[in-house]
RNA sequence: GGUCGUUUGGCCGAGGGGCUAGGCACAGGUCUGCAAAACCUGCUACUCCGGUUCAAAUCCGGAAGCGACCU
C-alpha cells in the first residue's frame, strides 16, 4: 500500500513497484474513480496506466457515486482474484478512509432510505443542529459523548443508522470486528518536506490549468451539484455563477485551488501521522 | 514648508474610556458509507512619547510613517 499527501508521488512509486513485482496496480483514490474526472483529480497519464495495468481508474460516473463501503467489497473481490496470478499487489491512494477499509474492513451497516437522509437534512435546517445532538443523546448516548458534536454530517450519520437499524450505531460498530485479510499489508508513506511538497503542489496545479483544466471543468460544470464535484480542482470554479465569469477571475482561482491543496495535504499528512506514524 | 486626514495581530477589518469583534493565513487535531467531505482547538493586536483618569487601543498634546491637497 503505498499512500502520503497529495502531489508527493504517489503514482509514480506506485508503478515503480509494480513494475519491480511485475503486477498490477489497485487504486484507492475517491475521485479517481469517476470517468469524468481526469486532470483536475491528477489521474495518471495514459503512458502510466499502459505501463501497468490499473483498477478502479475512471470506471464510474459523477453522476453514481460510490461510496466506501462499495469500493471495499469491490476492491476485495478484485484482489482475490488478482491474488491467484500475483504474489503481490500494490495498491496506492491518499483516500485514508478508503485506505483503512481495505486494509481492515468496514462496518457493515444497514442502507438508510433516502427520504430519511433527506428529512434529517431538512431537521438540520429548520431547527437547527440542537435537535439532532438531542436525538442522538437519547438514541446513542455513547456515541454522543464521543463525537464531534458540532459536526452536522458525523450526527446525520449516526441518526440514520440508529434510526434505520433500530439500535444505537455505536454498538453496531462495536460488534464490527477487524477483518483478517488473506493477505498481508505493507504500507509505504510517500513523505516530503513541507517546502518541497508546496512546491510540487503550486506547479502541478499550473500544470493542469496548462493541461486543460478549464476545458475540463466546462465539461462537468451541468454535474456540479453531485457532492463528488465538491472537490479541490473544481469547486473553486463553481463559486462562480458561470465559466464565463470564472475565468475573469483565474488567477484568483489558480491561487485558491493551490491553498486549498496544500490544506488538503496537511490533513492527509495528519492522518498519515496518526495511523502510520509518518508523513 | 503648510493644512487636513490616517495609523488596530502575518494580512484584511469592526469597535471607540474598564468587558480586548469577525474573517483569512499559520499551527495542531477529530474521523467507519458524500472523505479532495465535514468538523474542532490554538494564535489576545490596537505606531511611538508624554498627559488627563481609579482605569486609555479608545480622550488631549507632541513625534514618526502613510495619504490628499496647498505653496
Amino acid at each position: 500500500m503505498v499512500t502520503g499527501p497529495t502531489a508527493s508521488g504517489k503514482t509514480c512509486r506506485a508503478i515503480q513497484l509494480a513494475q519491480q513485482y511485475h503486477t498490477e496496480i489497485v487504486s484507492c483514490d475517491s475521485r479517481q474513480f469517476y470517468v469524468e474526472l481526469n486532470i483536475g483529480v491528477a489521474r495518471p497519464s495514459p503512458a502510466e496506466l499502459d505501463a501497468v495495468p490499473h483498477h478502479f481508474i475512471a470506471c464510474r460516473s459523477v453522476s453514481n457515486p460510490y461510496n466506501v463501503f462499495d469500493f471495499e467489497s469491490d476492491a476485495i473481490s478484485l484482489l482475490n482474484g488478482l491474488f491467484k496470478r500475483y504474489d503481490v499487489v500494490v495498491a496506492v491512494g491518499g483516500s485514508g478512509l478508503y485506505i483503512e477499509a481495505l486494509c481492515k474492513g468496514i462496518a457493515v451497516l444497514p442502507d438508510p432510505p433516502a427520504a430519511l437522509r433527506a428529512s434529517l437534512q431538512e431537521r438540520l435546517a429548520v431547527e437547527g443542529i440542537a435537535s439532532l445532538q438531542e436525538q442522538l443523546r437519547q438514541l446513542d448516548p455513547d456515541y454522543y459523548d464521543r463525537v464531534d458534536r458540532c459536526n452536522p454530517a458525523r450526527l446525520q450519520r449516526a441518526l440514520e443508522v440508529c434510526l434505520t437499524a433500530g439500535r444505537p450505531y455505536s454498538e453496531l460498530l462495536k460488534q464490527q470486528e477487524l477483518k483478517k485479510r488473506p493477505f498481508e499489508i505493507d504500507v509505504e508513506v510517500v513523505c516530503r518536506e513541507p517546502g518541497e511538497l508546496r512546491s510540487r503542489i503550486d506547479a502541478r496545479v499550473e500544470q493542469m490549468v496548462a493541461d486543460g483544466l478549464c476545458d475540463e471543468v466546462q465539461s462537468v460544470w451541468n454535474l456540479r451539484h453531485f457532492n463528488t464535484l465538491n472537490t479541490v480542482g473544481y469547486r473553486e470554479f463553481f463559486a462562480y455563477g458561470s465559466m464565463k465569469d470564472a475565468m475573469s477571475h483565474l488567477d484568483e482561482i489558480v491561487g485558491s485551488i493551490k491553498l486549498n491543496t496544500w490544506h488538503y495535504a496537511k490533513k492527509q499528512m495528519t492522518w498519515c501521522r496518526k495511523k502510520y506514524g509518518q508523513g
